[in-house]
DNA sequence: CATGAATGAGCTTTCATTCAT
DNA sequence: AATGAATGAAAGCTCATTCAT
């Protein structure tokens, strides 16, 4: 019975667990999450989330691919309006800031996944997430070289510009303090970017 | 007790303790450390890791602060060399990727108890390392700021670029691929600096 | 419900499952076992074996049940037909080595059950196995005495020789090596008893 | 330094739970036992017992070696009284007999891990217990060609009739019903012996 | 009759920490 | 200053069993 559909039922815990778990990652981190503390929150025995998942790092890895999905689809769903690749470029940086602030759980459980989960190699979920995998790389990086391709922008090496701004994106995300402006943030970052992409 | 100094021995105890947790960091993460593996990587006993500090936590408080000055010596070394502001900015740049290559073992420990330690309240030192307190920005920004002053540079926002020079660098931490030419990075971020700051 | 007649289907089930029992505990033994797995081995859930079988002990107590008569049967069977005491007993012994032979992975199982399972009372079934109570031993005595009574045997005590007659089957079923040669142990055996309980 | 001396007070400890091992075994049976069992019978905590063995297997092994060791040294030490084969035969049979009685807890508790400890690779133990490798069968197979060296015993095959030996003697252990004699049965085989192995 | 969902107890193991020596 | 012994709590996981469907 391979590739069984599961049921409704099943698919909604799965789902409820996964969100509690992206609300204890959000208060109490990775490194003092445990099964014991997720099942709490989700009102839930223990017993039941083995039951649904091969076991905690099942669990983390399925939080992982949900977060990732829901980050993707918030982000291309704002791209995928515009035209040009300018404006596609504007739009994946304003989407990616305005992803932090509109969901600031699912933000923190993500950084609090890639930074301290490993996969069974024992390496680093952050020593993975390179240019050349990582599917919001690759987008940002069709949106430049698309750029490249109809003369928007000018002709820098397309793979560290997309280093930089994703850097820009990321950095921001740790800046929590109440004197941060993320808004002239990003005007100011988006300013800077089309400095950099756009021809002279 | 109060101010008494602590004898040599100890001090010497305590920096072993420091650098078997580095490396211990590097091997199996933030998340798999305990006192007993830190204990077996130094060869003492686990009683002497308490004996030495208050508690885990304290270990590794005291490891990252020990990080983050060899970091910032480094860097500063290299910046307090040039002159112009432009030169220690580019410096700067250079010596922050430098030190990844030349310290792995330092900057992988580095990230594991940044983006895995909290505080006593609860407080992810990642949401902690803002452009207020963390050295390293402020000294920064103070490279930038001269430069505006000395006109050098023209009038951007401080605080904004330097998150974004920041999250560059520290971005291409993460590029561990063999892809990844780090020579190359260096050399585009230079030039794409050097086009944000400059006066036109 | 008392006295109800299981119904066709219950009566398949419930040997379904004993079936699966005991390959189970020929591969991964009395002490690894559950009803998950017993059910993973019989491809139906775990609820259904608790439906038909009143707990965990009920499954194993039934298979020990269906383990020892499926073994008396085919011994039974093998000994009546012969006449002669001697011709009998000669036929016991060869039967419960050949049984060994034919019905390993039965063999393997009873074993696993009967130095494992316990009554209510936490008695080992080990120490029930007596001399009286098991039909095996029971079938084995009667044969011994009606030989006794036509003279063919002297007139040694019943009780304890078919103790070590029995002993001497059962410590070859421990005989896993490929240099045991279960041919020459039965020839060598019948020859001994022969000696033992013939008159001279 | 391989091969350090564990202290004497860590000598005791370990002999302290394997003492209760032993115990726990004869009361609850190694299907039930539990390191938490082990631990409440040796009025310690479960983490002390973690802290001298490695894991429960450890454990249960660490105490089969002290078991046989015991088993072997009492027997060994009656036999070794004796001179001639057959006196040394005899003394074997009764040394064997008499320590189920004298030992009766130590000879559940062996039984027990016999017929329910596995190898790391699945193996039953009283799979492996064959007549080349337990040294109590060598022990009984010396002792028998010794005395057909000497034409004290006649020249049937050795191993066969060593298994024919230890079969009796193991068969009686599990005898235990109020009725069963076994100074009678002692007698009756070494009757039974003397007549089996015995020039004519 | 049969299933999958669910619980709660129990398991082994590791851990940070304390303490006598 | 340093160790090894010891505790008790918490971890992840598996289990037998129950129950609604």
């Amino acid at each position: 019975m391979v590739g069984e559909q599961p049921s409704f039922i099943a698919e909604a815990r799965r789902e409820q667990i996964i969100k509690a778990t992206i609300e204890t990652l959000d208060e109490i981190g990775y490194v003092n999450i445990s099964l014991a503390k997720i099942a709490k929150k989700a009102k839930i025995s223990t017993g039941l989330i083995s039951y649904h998942f091969k076991d905690k790092e099942d669990v983390l890895h399925n939080t992982l691919i949900y977060l990732l999905k829901k980050q993707f689809d918030y982000i291309q769903d704002k791209v995928s309006k515009k035209e040009t690749a300018y404006d596609r470029l504007i739009a994946f940086i304003e989407a990616s800031l305005a992803y932090q602030l509109t969901h600031r759980v699912n933000n923190i459980a993500l950084i609090e996944i890639i930074f301290n989960g490993r996969t069974e190699d024992n390496i680093p979920y952050y020593k993975l997430s390179d240019d050349e995998e990582d599917p919001l790389y690759v987008y940002l990086q069709e949106i430049i070289r698309y750029g490249q391709e109809t003369k928007e922008f000018s002709d820098f090496h397309v793979k560290n510009v997309s280093i930089m701004i994703q850097g820009a994106i990321a950095e921001s995300m740790l800046m929590t303090g109440e004197k941060f402006d993320i808004e002239a943030y990003k005007n100011d970052l988006v300013y800077m970017v089309t400095k950099l992409v756009r021809k002279t």
